[in-house]
RNA sequence: GGGCUCGUGGUCUAGCGGUCAUGACAUCGCUCUCACACAGCGAAGGUCACCGGUUCGAAUCCGGUCGAGCCCA
């Protein structure tokens, strides 16, 4: 809708198609629909499986994409899994590369158990889920104890500390002593510590490599020496001794068990825990140390920050959810992904000395399979090389279709025309990745914003409220409701809906009014069609009365597609055609317009135009086909109207006694029994409506 | 805990200082009136969340309370 209009504005709009099909999305269909885990597969065949599936996905995505009526350019339709993306992607990757931006380290990251691979802070959300609060006594050296709770008591034998609040009366003598963890029975100090909060359980806290983000953090600020008590695949380890190859959740009641009967257990107090899992799965992640490649972002913040203010935001409330992402940041972007159906990273490693080599930027890359591009290596001379095996996180891809889009590295000329673009459309649930992402690579290629404008819209959400999920099974299929209603009729509803970028329920009743008046529409066209349109008419009061009104409803429309609001123009158009053109306007100069009058001719012709084209990037398919059957070419090749010259605007100051002398008259014949069609006698036109005189009286058969 | 939104008839929405609060969908009644019964006309339905303030006057501005949603911690 927003291509459409800015065309009737008279832009030339660049408007690419693009499918996202990279990712752990696709991977994951591929898994459930085989009931075999990537990592069981053989790399090559997993590959050509996800390439099947995605290309059905992809394909029906196109269709309706045309059905619904994008008016983007199919003919150039690119995909993020072809291999020209893939090399872009790799391109710009080793571009960075002589930067430094980018590091490898062994580091604890977020991990999903069922992805097996490590995570960006970005594909974490937070939910509240039930849990245990369990309540532990830890005995102190030489005696006593102190009570601790915690949630994730599987982890007991990799704790490590014990903190309290400094300020905190209740343990004021016990930092520097220490304490015995239960079952396991080492010994751990108990420290003071800011991080402890006192009104949570007992306010005593074990730090245990790894819980939570804050066992994280003290771990690295007080050099504690991490335990792996949870491998790759979710499983405890040996180091947990009776727990070893238990899922966490099990071993969660099996380590409590352990408490119970070993005395130590106090009580277990059911709570709400807010708990990070892996946006994809749904699962709880874990913290878990691995090897991975990180961008480097933290340090760039200021410089995010105040492209996200360069940049507009429509409505500009969403630049808020950007600048909370920027701010919430607390480490680098980890890059790699052990998957396969990605942009392989492209580098090899030295046999013999381990040093990382990157080759030219150009080519598409896949070093788990292709022989590595070096004859030998610079540090060592060695012959022998090792490719790497991970693969990019989706969104190194998706930040960069910007940069792709407008050709840059390879047309010049196309990229300095038009970076950076005038605009990015996108719902509000990826702006921490999609727009984030773009950003940063933007800023790190560029220095530049990436955009002009950015227009975050709101979510389809529904019946209930409820944003659509796969795994809540609310996904509502489009394609019947636009079989039953037309792709019109949704997209009126849908623009019509709610303000720009709130989100909207999905109301089907809803839509089926907004086909009601496609219908009106068409039928409204219809009857003025029937009447040849003049070349000029010589106005009649009634006239220049609906030209005003509309020249009012060209200039509010025309200026909310500027300002990229669709609701706006959906909801007047829509008020203007059903409330006031066709019950009073249309009713009024039939008479005349039936007698051959060219006022009216001309004026209802002028209307149905404008409306037309007012309405033309909302509902594209109605408006175009009225326009091609009545007037000559399609309306997608018009410009918006503009308010004509000659039309006195306080012609509309009358719309209130006209309409309600009409709803009068109206009243007046059914309180007395009448058709409307009948004459009626002894009604006085006001004073104020006597321009309208004849018009009136015709309309309503007053004698 | 912080930030951002938002609370208007059954549902969704317009109005953002000044006549009896807009329209849509749903409900009810009447009507085939020469574009349209996928219509027209009419009816019922609202303490504009609550409390206080500013003002001659507030749904509309200000403060607070309560509630909802989202994001972040």
């Amino acid at each position: 809708m927003i291509a459409r209009a800015q065309r009737m504005l008279g832009r030339a709009v660049l408007f690419p198609f693009g499918l996202d099909r990279n990712g752990i999305n696709i991977e994951r269909t591929v898994e459930q629909k085989t009931g075999k885990a990537l990592h069981r597969w053989d790399r090559e065949a997993f590959i050509q499986e996800c390439r099947k599936e995605i290309e059905a996905i992809g394909n029906g995505l196109l269709e309706l994409a045309v059905r619904v009526g994008m008016s983007a350019d199919f003919e150039h339709t690119y995909y993020t899994d072809s291999d020209e993306y893939r090399a872009f992607s790799q391109a710009i990757f080793l571009e960075l590369w002589p930067k430094g931006l980018f590091y490898r380290g062994e580091r604890p990251t977020f991990w999903c158990p069922v992805c097996e691979t490590p995570l960006a802070e970005a594909d974490i959300d937070y939910e509240e889920r039930p849990s245990n609060l369990v309540w532990m006594k830890f005995p102190l050296a030489p005696k006593g104890e102190i009570r601790i709770a915690t949630t994730r008591p599987e982890l007991l034998v990799a704790c490590r500390a014990v903190i309290v609040h400094p300020d905190d009366a209740r343990f004021a003598d016990l930092p520097g002593k220490k304490a015995r963890v239960p079952v396991y029975g080492h010994e751990v100090p108990i420290l003071a510590h800011s991080a402890a909060k006192p009104e949570f359980g007992s306010g005593a806290a074990m730090i245990c490599s790894y819980g939570d983000m804050v066992d994280l953090q003290l771990f690295r600020e007080l050099r504690l020496e991490p335990v792996k008590a949870i491998d790759e695949h979710g499983k405890m380890t040996e180091l947990t001794g009776a727990l070893k190859g238990l899922k966490v959740g099990p071993a969660r009641e099996k380590a409590i068990e352990a408490l119970r009967a070993g005395g130590f257990l106090e009580k277990l107090e059911p709570i709400q825990h807010k708990t990070p899992i892996c946006s994809r799965t749904l699962n709880p992640i874990e913290f878990l140390s691995s090897d991975a490649w990180y961008l480097k972002q933290l340090e760039f913040r200021d410089d995010l920050r105040r492209l996200a203010q360069e940049m507009e935001f429509r409505p500009t409330r969403h630049r808020q959810l950007v600048l909370d992402w920027i701010d919430s940041l607390t480490i680098d972007w980890p890059i790699s992904r052990l998957r396969y159906y990605h942009t392989e990273i492209p580098l090899w490693y030295c046999k013999k000395c381990g040093e990382t080599l990157a080759p030219p930027p150009g080519k598409y890359y896949r070093p788990w399979k292709d022989p590595a591009p070096f004859a030998k290596c610079p540090q060592c001379n060695s012959k022998e090389f090792v490719g790497e095996e991970r693969v990019f996180d989706t969104w190194m891809d998706s930040s960069v279709s910007n940069l792709f889009l407008t050709r840059y590295r390879t047309d010049p000329d196309f990229f300095a025309a038009n970076f950076p673009l005038s605009l990015r459309p996108q719902g509000r649930e990826i702006v921490r990745t999609w727009l984030y992402y773009t950003m940063l690579k933007s800023y790190l290629v560029r220095r530049s914003k990436p955009f002009h404008r950015v227009f975050i819209h709101g979510l389809g959400l529904d019946a209930r409220g409820r944003a659509m999920h796969r795994t809540l099974g609310n996904i509502i299929d489009p394609w019947p409701l636009l079989k039953q209603h037309g792709a019109d009729a949704i997209r009126l509803f849908v623009a019509g809906e709610t303000n720009p970028g709130d989100d909207f329920r999905i109301n089907e009743a809803k839509i089926g009014g907004a086909a009601k008046f496609v219908t009106k529409l068409w039928n409204v066209a219809r009857f003025i069609s029937s009447f040849d349109e003049p070349e000029a008419g010589k106005l009649q009061p009634s006239d220049e009365w609906i030209l005003a009104e509309i020249n009012r409803l060209v200039e509010s429309c025309r200026g909310a597609y500027e300002d990229l609001n669709l609701f706006l123009p959906a909801n007047r158009c829509r008020d203007f055609l059903w409330n006031l053109f066709a019950p009073h306007y249309v009713e009024m100069v039939k008479g005349r317009a039936y007698e051959g009058d060219t006022g009216a001719r001309w004026t209802l012709h002028a209307c149905l135009r404008d409306l037309l084209r007012l309405l033309a990037p909302v509902t594209p398919f109605s408006s175009d086909k009225i326009w091609r059957s009545v007037y000559n070419g399609s309306v997608h090749a018009e410009r918006f109207p503009v308010p004509r010259d000659g039309i006195p605007a306080s012609r509309a100051d009358f719309t209130n006694d006209l309409l309600a002398f009409n709803a009068d008259v109206w009243k007046r014949k059914r309180d007395q029994g009448l058709s409307l069609n009948v004459e009626l006698p002894g009604v006085e036109i006001p004073p104020g409506l006597r321009p309208f005189e004849g018009d009136l009286k015709r309309m309503h058969r007053l004698a």
